[in-house]
DNA sequence: CTAGTTTCTTACCGATCGGTATGTAACTTG
DNA sequence: CAAGTTACATACCGATCGGTAAGAAACTAG
């Protein structure tokens, strides 16, 4: 019963490809044919496989996050709250200006402005990176709980503080800045977010 | 000699009308027909009056930088440098996130990955971009030899740090972060950028 | 082999993209 | 008035957009 023509394409790779090209060119600046061709796989087997372009962003969306965004959740898991903040930062580098890699994060240029059709997509990214800086905030409410943090900073205030750097750094990765100069910042960063000051 | 049918529009009005377009939906995420509908101008009335897309974009994005986007040349002229820094990241959250005008940074939106035909006006955002810090930089360089910055404090460093919260704020905007959440994201910032640490 | 199933290939769909040719309306000059 | 100039409005251009119909090709099951 079962059987059929085998497919010719591993579907993990072209979602790689994909992946690389949303990432390259953001979600309106992709066309199907930049997939088809960097994917090989033709277009009505593009739409089998992985429905139409905002179900394959979808997925590749998801591969983003469990791949090369994948720090984002295992840095959440350092036992100090100092380190959660250094591996975000230092991981938001290498995330946007590592070797290999599209310059920029997926996630903070497509939640950025665009046309209408291209909304749906913009208001899950949005959502998804709401549920982030909140994991975060939670993870430093513990931190403060077990005495982990200045006694006077507010793990709401430290968390988008440090939504915004990691943030500010994948501007400034897509805007050209270096690793180098990305590097110093982040240390910049880490040494202020975690100087106690007088209040 | 001189003479002709006169305009039916304001040129400038109409520019107006056009960067609150590309403002909420970006470069690539605009099209020829939403600006005509928005400028209440004919499809070849625009192009005689402010050649192509991208021409125009060119012009939206100067009217952007000496109105919205003004505050960030004003800041520099404060005489105090975290009075400096201060005017840049309230001014920040007043434009992405003030209101009558669309959520998110023009420029931050625009610095994001693109496709190949949209390439050239991105470059052309990261250099406007790119000397802007280079413009606070200096300002900042001045205020370490007139000893008006805490002395382990190096402006390079300064400005970078603050370009990045600004673009972290612009991003946070887009995000859909009300104006309240960006206010104190901008005081604890500043805060910590201005804290004296121990080295 | 044949029947059934799934994928691949080619070719196409209507809609929209950025940009323009063409003719007419409104004005200044003489 | 007529001549010249500029901007208006309609209608159109080829190219590309996202998405799909139809049939050939490659496999499994009997």
């Amino acid at each position: 019963m079962p059987g059929g023509r085998p497919r010719a394409f591993d579907p993990d790779a072209a979602l790689d490809s994909a992946l690389e090209v949303f990432w390259s060119q953001g979600y309106e600046g992709t066309a199907i044919s930049d997939l088809t061709a960097a994917m090989g796989v033709n277009r009505p087997s593009l739409y089998a496989a992985f429905g139409n372009k905002e179900e394959l962003f979808h997925k590749v969306l998801d591969r983003y996050m469990q791949g090369p965004g994948g720090f984002t959740s295992r840095a959440l898991e350092a036992p100090r709250a100092r380190d959660v903040v250094e591996g975000l930062l230092y991981g938001a580098v290498e995330l946007t200006a590592g070797p290999g890699t599209p310059r920029g994060c997926l996630s903070v240029g497509c939640v950025q402005a665009c046309g209408p059709e291209a909304e749906p997509v913009r208001q899950e990214v949005a959502a998804r990176r709401k549920a982030g800086e909140a994991a975060l905030r939670t993870r430093l409410e513990r931190a403060r709980d077990e005495g982990d943090l200045p006694g006077d900073c507010d793990p709401a205030d430290l968390a988008r503080l440090v939504t915004a750097l990691t943030d500010g750094i994948a501007v400034a990765a897509a805007g050209g800045s270096s690793r180098q100069e990305l590097l110093q910042l982040a240390g910049t960063a880490l040494r202020m977010a975690f100087t106690p000051g007088p209040g």
